[in-house]
RNA sequence: UCCUCGAUAGCUCAACGGUAGAGCAACCGGCUGUUAACCGGUAGGUUGUAGGUUCGAAUCCUACUCGGGGAGCCA
């Protein structure tokens, strides 16, 4: 017997009346006797295989065993069927059973967020999980496809970090051989450092807040693509990020059409982003709230339900500019038209996903940084090297922070941002 | 840390002070084009834990445990 070709199932449709083999796992069966339906996964799609008790009784026998999950390779002929989920179908030749399956605990029908969770590492299984996990890859793919355009190089930052980089936030402590270290919440501070090495550069990688955030928009362990570019202004800045985002729509759009199909995303949604992004100043964005009848004071923040309620104005994400000095962090420029504000811009997604985009201009003067840093009462002795920019050839430079999961959780049009990555870290759940 | 909601069969839920039940999954049987297939049957329970009220508690009360959503903080 000749060897058939490997399909990946997404492929198939280039492969009429050909006769090829399918690697998977079933997804489901349906049988009524003298002919079984078999739906095959291999996680780039579903398969449906069909198969009649008098063609093949042997076969047939075979089929009846397989239970869900089961993992199978399939070999037949590959046909365009209407009545088939995904267009094609398989004419079953042959079936070669490589494991069969201890009865699965997650079966078709619906479960609640607790069992689902304490069973990610099978729940990731499904049609909907893959698809979110496929536009994740896209997305981060499209980042440093992006990036790497407009010249910058990566240059990734530590995740073990001697102290805290803000100063503001709650850490995860760790032992480094008798030696209190953090995990990172932020590469922005080396990223700094590498620009003034490299120019134009990113890392990427994981960060880690311990706060007892507790909501759909928050994980304790997250992922950030973090940009920084020197001799970059504001304006340079925010021309960035936006070429960033809609590159990366445009990209999920060609990309994971069906993904996104299967999460039934209203596409039109995103769509409708274009260029450039809206942009409102801090001080305009209160006015629109006072506009709305809500009570807000300048110089207090935005919470989760004012950011909705400023997005939901547009088609496109927003940018939210120059905010009061004292609410951001240390090392923003002041904007030299308003000392009251700083050069940094949030970027809020549409449709009530928050802030999917934190950054702006940082301070190249020295000695306003040496004030900074005092007012905010940070150690200066673990700022040192930081300082040491500003002494050696400072240069205006800008940079952001991109959130991973939100972002992928506003493109997939999700609820909570623990989809979004294969295995969430959130408060009170550290398993699987 | 605070506010709020929840925990009953493997799963999703019902029973709301009076003998714990259904659908799905499992197991057995039937069915020639199924779409979370369908039809018949079998089995499956110390109602999260501890205490209290009551003739009687899954149900009412108290505490605890575990979890969901939200606030603050942030991406």
């Amino acid at each position: 017997m000749t060897k058939l070709e490997w399909v990946l199932i997404k492929n198939l449709k280039n492969y009429p009346e050909r006769e090829v083999e399918v690697k998977g796992w079933l997804y489901n069966k349906r049988s009524s006797g003298k002919i079984v339906f078999m739906i095959i996964r291999d996680g780039t799609g579903l398969l449906q295989c069909v198969l009649m008790k008098k063609d093949r009784p042997d076969l047939f026998e075979q089929a009846e065993k397989i239970n869900q999950e089961s993992s199978v390779i399939v070999r037949g002929t590959v046909r365009e069927e209407p009545r088939s989920p995904g267009g094609v179908e398989m004419q079953l030749t042959d079936i070669e059973i490589v494991n069969i399956a201890d009865n699965y605990p997650i079966s078709l029908k619906e479960h609640g967020v607790d069992f689902l969770a304490d069973r990610r590492h099978l729940w990731i299984r499904t049609p909907k999980q893959s698809a979110l996990l496929r536009v994740r890859s896209t997305v981060e793919q499209a980042c440093r496809d992006f990036l790497h355009q407009q010249d910058f190089v990566l240059a990734d930052a530590p995740i073990i970090t001697p102290a805290a980089c803000e100063g503001t936030t709650t850490l995860f402590e760790i032992d480094y051989h008798g030696e209190k270290a953090f995990l990172s919440q932020s590469g922005q501070l080396y990223n700094e450092a590498a620009a003034m090495a490299l120019g134009r550069i990113y890392c990427f990688g994981p960060t880690f807040r311990a706060e007892k955030s507790k909501t759909r928009r928050h994980l304790m362990e997250f992922w950030m693509m973090e940009a920084e570019a020197a001799y970059f202004d504001f304006e340079d800045n925010l021309k960035l990020q936006e070429g960033l985002i809609y590159f990366i729509i445009r990209t999920v759009l060609d990309k994971n059409k069906e993904d996104l199909k299967v999460l039934n995303r209203d596409i039109e949604k995103l769509e409708a982003v274009s260029l450039p992004f809206p942009r409102l100043s801090y001080t305009e964005a209160v006015e629109v709230l006072r506009n709305k009848g809500r009570e807000f004071e300048w110089g207090n923040d935005f919470g989760a339900p004012d950011e909705t309620e400023i997005s939901t104005n547009f088609n496109s994400p927003v940018f939210v500019h120059r905010y009061p000095t004292k609410i951001k962090a240390f090392y923003m420029k002041p904007d030299p038209s308003d000392g009251k504000v700083v050069l940094g811009a949030d970027l809020l997604a549409p449709e009530g996903y928050g802030e999917i985009i934190g950054g702006g201009q940082r301070i190249d003067d020295l000695t306003l940084l040496e004030s900074r840093i005092r007012e905010h009462n940070l150690p200066e002795e673990a700022f040192a090297w930081y300082l040491d920019l500003r002494r050696y050839g400072s240069v205006p430079h800008s940079g952001f922070g991109l959130g991973i999961e939100r972002t992928v959780a506003w493109l997939c049009g999700i609820e909570h941002v623990r989809e979004t990555i294969p295995f969430p870290r959130t408060l009170y759940r550290l398993y699987p």
